[in-house]
RNA sequence: GGCGAGAUAGCUCAGUCGGUAGAGCAGAGGACUGAAAAUCCUUGUGUCGGCGGUUCGAUUCCGCCUCUCGCCA
């Protein structure tokens, strides 16, 4: 049975592209919803450097997945895809085009595979594989890990600890071996089975990308950026890894604690900021499905009315996109 | 002007007790099961400031020069 429900427009692309304006103006035509696919847009009050839709552009077209929790409070894609599922249903359900837009990869990906597995781990089982972290270290988690194995597993980073831990936390709380985790794991029922989805791939040349960076993190400062982190900081953001190493704000902390110079920092985020672009295009390449590829021109700048243009001028296409 | 310190990879620097060099960052590629804007892996030939001298051999020692940074006049 099809159904008569609205494709997913999935709008993908590296940081400052101009996704954002793109979708806010798609949505505008074609009655649409924006669901955001975006690790640090997820937390209250990060929100000039994740550059998040502004009340204006909110109150204007409806917003999803964004504000989701406390910056303080860890969040997973687990949750994400808990809420974005869900969101998506609700959009649809209302018969308006969901249109999810974002750059974090593994958000992303949610919608087309499994990302997670849902093993709960008790406390008691992170706490032993922290301890045993901490007390030797990597060497420790990897001994244990293959005590575990008859043969030393293969499909596994080794030297990232994050995710030995991860693993060695799985097998424990599953008293299976990784390899029969992996083949559970990837016999999961693909996440979105009732929906068409449509993958549209935004770039732009990295000489044209690169300004345009240098100028978004420019202004992110003027607009107050590192007030912005100071009060995340009476709100105990740094408590949450992910919100205190994010890109920005990471470098606006080292500046605050003295680990850098006020001269220095916007230099700092922006090679942050394209170690991230850098990673995102490996993601698109590898791991994401993409429907369709547009190289946005030099002349469209990541400001003013270029959106509005742009999609006059290329909605057709996307049409059509939608309609395959 | 005098004294001192320095000049090595795009940047910051290490090193060679004389046998033409290596880290971090940046750059490029890659991985990806609950922090993913995270985490991790791979990838480094450059007149070792210039010119002479000593030496089988100098980026390394010596002299001069150029430039930079201190301190003193």
């Amino acid at each position: 049975m099809t159904s008569p429900r609205p494709p997913l427009l999935l709008i993908v692309g590296p940081t400052g592209v101009g996704k954002s304006a793109i979708a806010l103006e798609l949505a505008g035509r074609w009655g649409g919803e924006i669901l955001s696919a975006d690790s640090i847009q997820v937390y209250r009050g990060m929100d000039i450097g994740s550059a998040k839709a502004s009340a204006g552009e909110r109150a204007r077209i409806p917003h999803h997945c964004i504000d989701l929790c406390e910056p303080d409070r860890p969040f997973s894609v687990a949750q994400y895809r808990e809420r974005a599922l869900r969101a998506l249903e609700e959009i649809s359900s209302r018969g308006r085009l969901p249109i999810a837009v974002g750059g974090s990869g593994f958000y992303l990906k949610t919608f087309f595979a499994p990302t997670v597995d849902s093993l709960a781990i008790a406390p008691e089982i992170r706490h032993r594989v922290e301890k045993i972290f901490q007390d030797s270290g990597l060497p420790g988690l990897l001994r244990e890990l293959d005590g575990l194995h008859r043969h030393p597993p293969r499909c596994l980073d080794r030297a990232n600890a994050r995710r030995v831990m991860r693993a060695l936390e799985r097998c424990l709380a599953s008293g299976l071996e990784l390899d029969a985790l992996r083949d559970r794991f990837r016999a999961l029922p693909h996440p979105c089975a009732g929906h068409a989805i449509r993958t549209l791939l935004l770039e732009r040349p990295s000489t044209s990308l690169r300004p345009i960076l240098a100028e978004r993190i420019g202004a992110m400062v003027r607009a107050g950026l590192v007030d912005e982190v100071l009060s995340l900081r009476r709100r105990n953001f740094e408590a949450n890894p992910s919100a205190r190493c994010a890109v920005g704000y990471r470098q606006v902390l080292e500046f605050l604690d003295g680990k850098m110079a006020r001269a220095a920092l916007e230099e700092k985020i922006f090679a942050a900021t394209w170690s991230l672009v850098r990673r995102q295009r490996t993601w698109f390449r590898h791991q994401l499905p993409i429907d369709r590829r547009m190289e946005l021109a030099d002349a469209w700048a990541d400001s003013g009315a270029f959106a509005a243009q742009w999609v006059r001028e290329n909605g057709p296409a996307l049409r059509q996109l939608l309609e395959m």
